[in-house]
DNA sequence: TATTTAACCTATAGATTTACTAGGGTATTT
DNA sequence: AAATACCCTAGTAAATCTATAGGTTAAATA
């Protein structure tokens, strides 16, 4: 039931896009990019291809080029981010609304396991494909601001 | 996010187990468990090892021997099943509470992609630490008897 | 226009995991 | 003693994961 490393470095990747969506905002390199969440330059150039290609990111060649949002951080969902990566949420594919692939029983409508993995995509989804990169980085901000406080007398 | 062959056949194995408990409940050969369920005699063979020894099923060798369930259905989940055969529940090892692992995060406490995915791993487990074997077998028959009804006319 | 910069694209390679398979050992029953 | 059925260790082919290498193309700037 793991996130693969695609799938994590993708995220995190994003996530670093959003934390620096100002208007307007500024491109960075993948060579900076990769530094500043210490993932490998050339690994990073692979993930960002299909997202890129999804529509989730703007790319921009030349000097002064690199990579931003191609949408607001608000529009864009880590399930569709986990999907274009490692291709689906559903912990088995008989299950899945967007990559069916029948599986082995007899009959998927009164297979126990298709039941209860049927419960576990709904879990799933209801979580991913409602949280944003926005979302995200305002919960951490809220967590590090109530953070100061703590530390203050 | 997959389910290995490994949890799915451990689990379509315990289900077939569970969905024969009577009073006293029969052995099933592994042969003839394996069959019932489509699954290689071989690999099931090493699926059931870990189970056994986790207490969840109970053996017996020689002719007229096999396995059956070591405790009720309803006091086995399938949230045991799967940790013992694919080792966690959780998305990433930083968030999980049985098998934690750090991850490369600067900081666990305030990283976005963790917080997700400690949501991911409560809506998960919320599901599959809370379905036993029993639960699943009634489900399945109650649909059954309905489908049934709807067949009268 | 030449040069530099940085993304784009294809291929591949090493490591790990997955999904099995083989074959002999051991306990139990008849 | 013979048959049965689980027990245990090992190995293996294929797939997948995690990268790495190296050249190509487009855009900015001097």
């Amino acid at each position: 039931m793991r996130l693969s490393k695609r799938g994590e470095y993708g995220i995190r990747a994003l996530l670093h896009l959003a934390e620096r969506a100002k208007e307007p905002q500024p491109l960075i390199s993948l060579q900076a990019l990769a530094e500043k969440e210490n993932i490998p330059v050339k690994f990073l150039e692979q993930i960002m291809i299909p997202l890129r290609n999804a529509g989730l990111v703007h790319t921009q060649k030349g000097p002064g080029g690199g990579y931003k949002l191609a949408k607001p951080a608000e529009q864009i969902f880590i399930g569709s981010i986990i999907r274009i990566l490692d291709g689906m949420l559903a912990p088995v594919t008989c299950v899945s609304k967007t990559a069916y692939a029948p599986c082995d029983c007899p009959d998927e409508k009164s297979c126990g396991l298709c039941m209860v993995m049927a419960d576990v995509r709904d879990a799933i989804t209801a979580i991913l494909d409602n949280t944003t990169l926005a979302s995200i980085v305002q919960r951490r901000s809220l967590l590090l601001s109530s953070q100061e406080d703590s530390n203050d007398p």
